[in-house]
DNA sequence: GAGTTTGAAACT
DNA sequence: CAGTTTCAAACTC
């Protein structure tokens, strides 16, 4: 095989002995083109010959990098380039010389080697050949191609005018750059023995060069070299590195526990241009990071983790690993059909090591990431027979299922309604937790079911401890329902309602709430969001979650009503939450003056119970672990976690009761109250001002036989709420009120309608309604004003 | 386990 | 929006 340097030297030659010849001189005088372009064709002739050995082992990407970088170096002008390209290819033409032949030599050296391998000998001679000639990275590129070019005028010892009038400074400089690149090859030489052709610490000189196309060149070769292909192109195509992030891509590399000693090396010239602080982390991720299915995700993550990479080193570096590796788990099973709605089992398995029952830790982590509780949680109950598995997956992955629910569905509505559920959900999750509050339980929806699997604060006595100790002695079963009609397509069933697929221990029948019709479920509950957005909303909030609901923070105790309309309809963020902030204002505010206790849960629509007192898990709110408010429209409400009205119980007035005569908690409190039987019974009657929208712009009075106070046990209240300083009230309490008599007393309601609005009276009307009701007796009594109520009398 | 009660959800 | 019906859980026996 022919040399191409032979091949070379003859057509040069030849062109040389044209050159010389009188003719040649005489056209070059008198043509406009400068000889330059003679050299210029030799250039690109001269490369080509010259970059042919290379060729020979060279991969065509390689060479076609080359090329396409050597175009782009040059100008698009093929003529502008020359001048400085020609002579700086005659000033250092023999030191260029000396160069190629190193570099020739390396070639062969590697000719043994594999044809990759010798492809980055020639690579890696470049840069030092470059680097003592210029420096710059454009000339590195042309002057390897010029170096040819100059042996051969060398050679054929025509030198062009120029060169010839900087011959003697030439010389002293082709002197020194001829002992720098010697040392360069001798480095290489070193390196290849030392390292096996460790390209480290080529790479290293091209970061002193600050070269970047080297710089970008040799790492994109050494990445292909010690990463496997498939890797790199993860890289570059599905991350889109910036190609001038060198940086950013070196980390990535060392990161991955591919593991190499070469990733490792590649890393250190990295390092020694000042990130030193990384080496643990290289040995950590070793550490942690063993699988190849993790070497490839810590990949995906590793943008995320160079950017974390000014705050990681004040961390702890194993927490940082172990959230990666959560989320790339993530990641990972997002790929998969139900992935979107079921989380990994790996994931779950994380969450269920770290915390049973979403713990505020492991949620905050992933709160701020993946926000929302949404459909389905326990999809994964499809793929999955182990209750108890699937219970803690709902709560570990809720976030997460919520996202993708959301970002399935095409409703931004319903989107940003599962956001708002899950956050509420979430913080309900984690107060439930909260071991201050043994009274309080959250259990709700979802949340209800995994709560009361995985361990609630109950008291002993509360039927739903007992409910719970069944629900763990049956393996911790999940909800289930027994739905026969509904297809589990409707709030009825509580499965469907609680976002979750029905499981074997379901009853149902003809069930569609299934994975399998994951779509007639998503539409259902599609429809069903559009009738009611918060539907599938927690129905037991507490304050803080309400506040969260509707994105506001919790009200200063001391805001005035107006304050907090203000302030909620500044932080409002959508129409459709305004009637459900507004109602959350006043509602807390009513709480706030009515309640003082801690705000705790309350039901989110209120419970409409008229027969069981608010003492049964018929009861929506007794259910939930949480006292009536001022929302609920119960009659007779008995409620032992805090009555609509938010009286304490010992000045309650109690009345016979069909309910309380059934109840044992019932005749607790009957008989705590029948010592209190004569207490004065004061109702603070501004709940009624605001506790339904009815009555909300109904008269400011609630007075004589309301149907509330007809078929409940609940005396009525009505409030002189013109009078200065709003501090009278009356209370119509009646004395003969058995059941039937309060049947027969009250006025025509209905059941959905129990809080049909009373007669209205003003307050003369009130006085003359009192005195003419012989069989009731008004009970006057001068209270304390409200500090904020006050102001807000004068507001409105 | 069957029947009843209850109240939410759905429907009109 | 009110009234009615349907539904399934809760409850009782």
């Amino acid at each position: 095989m022919d040399t191409p340097d032979k091949t070379h030297i003859a057509a040069t030659s030849s062109l040389a002995k044209f050159e010389d010849s009188p003719v040649f001189n005489y056209i070059n005088s008198l043509s406009p083109i400068d000889p330059i372009k003679f050299v210029q064709s030799d250039h690109s002739f001269n490369s080509l010959s010259f970059t042919s050995p290379s060729s020979v082992f060279a991969s065509p990407q390689i060479i076609s990098h080359r090329e396409s970088r050597l175009k782009s170096i040059l100008s698009p002008d093929p003529l502008k380039p020359e001048l400085p390209l020609f002579a700086n290819g005659n000033k250092t033409s023999k030191a260029d010389s000396e160069t190629v032949q190193v570099s020739d030599q390396c070639a062969e050296q590697l000719g043994g080697l594999t044809p990759r391998s010798s492809a980055r000998g020639v690579t890696a001679v470049l840069p030092n050949a470059i680097k003592c000639d210029f420096g710059s990275p454009a000339s590195n590129w042309v002057s390897s191609d010029l170096i040819e070019t100059s042996r051969v005028r060398e050679g054929a010892g025509v030198p062009s005018s120029f060169a010839q009038s900087s011959k003697v400074n030439l010389r002293e400089r082709q002197h020194f750059k001829n002992e720098v690149n010697l040392r360069e090859i001798s480095r290489i030489e070193q390196t290849e023995e030392a390292a096996g052709w460790d390209w480290v610490s080529l790479v290293s000189d091209v970061d002193v060069l600050d070269s970047s196309i080297i710089e970008n060149t040799s790492e994109e070769e050494q990445d292909q070299e010690t990463v496997d292909p498939g890797m790199i192109t993860f890289v570059s195509t599905v991350l889109q590195l910036p190609q001038d992030n060198a940086t950013d891509l070196e980390n990535k590399v060392s990161i991955s526990p591919s593991g190499s000693c070469k990733l490792s090396e590649i890393r250190e010239p990295v390092t020694q241009s000042g990130e030193i602080g990384d080496l643990q982390d290289k040995d950590q991720a070793h550490d942690i990071l063993s699988s190849s299915l993790q070497k490839k995700l810590v990949v995906t993550e590793s943008r995320a983790k160079v950017d974390e990479k000014g705050e990681k080193r004040g961390q702890s570096n194993s927490k940082q690993h172990k959230i990666r590796r959560r989320c790339l788990v993530f990641e990972t099973g997002s790929h998969k059909k139900y992935s979107s709605l079921i989380p990994s089992q790996s994931d779950c398995e994380v969450a269920h090591e770290e915390n049973r029952l979403v713990p505020s830790k492991s949620s905050g982590h992933s709160l701020s990431i993946l926000p929302g509780v949404g459909l389905h949680l326990n999809a994964l109950a499809a793929t999955s027979k182990n209750d108890r598995f699937v219970k803690c997956k709902t709560l570990a992955s809720g976030r997460q299922l919520i996202s993708m629910q959301s970002s399935m569905s095409s409703d931004s509505l319903t989107s940003s309604q599962n956001i708002l559920i899950g956050s509420s959900a979430l913080n309900s999750m984690e107060k439930v937790s909260d071991p201050c509050d043994n009274k309080v339980k959250i259990v709700e929806n979802a949340l209800q079911t995994s709560v009361s699997v995985c361990g609630e604060e109950d008291d002993q006595n509360s039927p739903r401890k007992k409910r719970h100790q069944e629900l763990v002695g049956e393996s911790q079963a999940c909800k289930r329902c027994n739905c026969k009609r509904s297809k589990c397509l409707k709030l009825y069933c509580e499965c469907f309602a609680a976002g979750l697929y029905c499981v074997e221990p379901c009853s149902c029948l003809d069930c569609f709430n299934k994975p399998m019709h994951e779509d007639t479920v998503l539409e259902t509950r599609r429809l069903i969001e559009s009738r009611n957005p918060l539907a599938f909303a927690p129905k037991v909030i507490r304050s803080a979650d309400s506040a969260t609901e509707f994105g506001v923070r919790s009200y200063p105790s001391d805001y005035t009503i107006w304050q907090r309309i203000i302030l909620a309809s500044r932080l409002s963020q959508s129409i459709l939450c305004i009637a459900s902030l507004l109602r959350y204002t006043l509602c807390s505010f009513v709480q706030d003056e009515t309640n003082k206790t801690p705000a705790s849960a309350r039901h989110k629509r209120g419970c409409n119970c008229r027969r069981s007192s608010c003492l049964k898990k018929y009861c929506e709110c007794f259910q939930g672990g949480v006292g009536c408010s001022v929302s609920c429209r119960c009659e007779g409400c008995q409620n032992a976690f805090g009555r609509k009205d938010g009286f304490e119980e010992t000045e309650y007035k109690v009345e016979e009761s069909e309910a309380y005569e059934k109840n044992d908690l019932s005749d607790t409190i009957k008989k705590d109250e029948d010592e209190h039987s004569d207490v004065p019974l004061i109702r603070p009657s501004i709940i009624s001002r605001f506790s339904r929208g009815k009555r909300l712009g109904s008269s400011l009075l609630d007075v004589g036989p309301s149907p509330m106070s007809c078929t409940s046990l609940k005396p009525k209240t009505f409030d002189i709420s013109d009078q200065p300083n709003f501090q009278i009230r009356l209370q119509v309490i009646p004395e003969d009120e058995t059941p039937q008599n309060r049947k027969s007393n009250c006025l025509p309601t209905s059941p959905n309608s129990k809080r049909l609005s009373p007669p209205h009276h003003d307050i003369r009307s009130s006085s003359s309604l009192s005195s003419s009701t012989t069989s009731r007796k008004l009970i006057l009594r001068s209270i304390r004003p409200l500090s904020s109520v006050t102001p807000l009398q004068e507001q409105q």
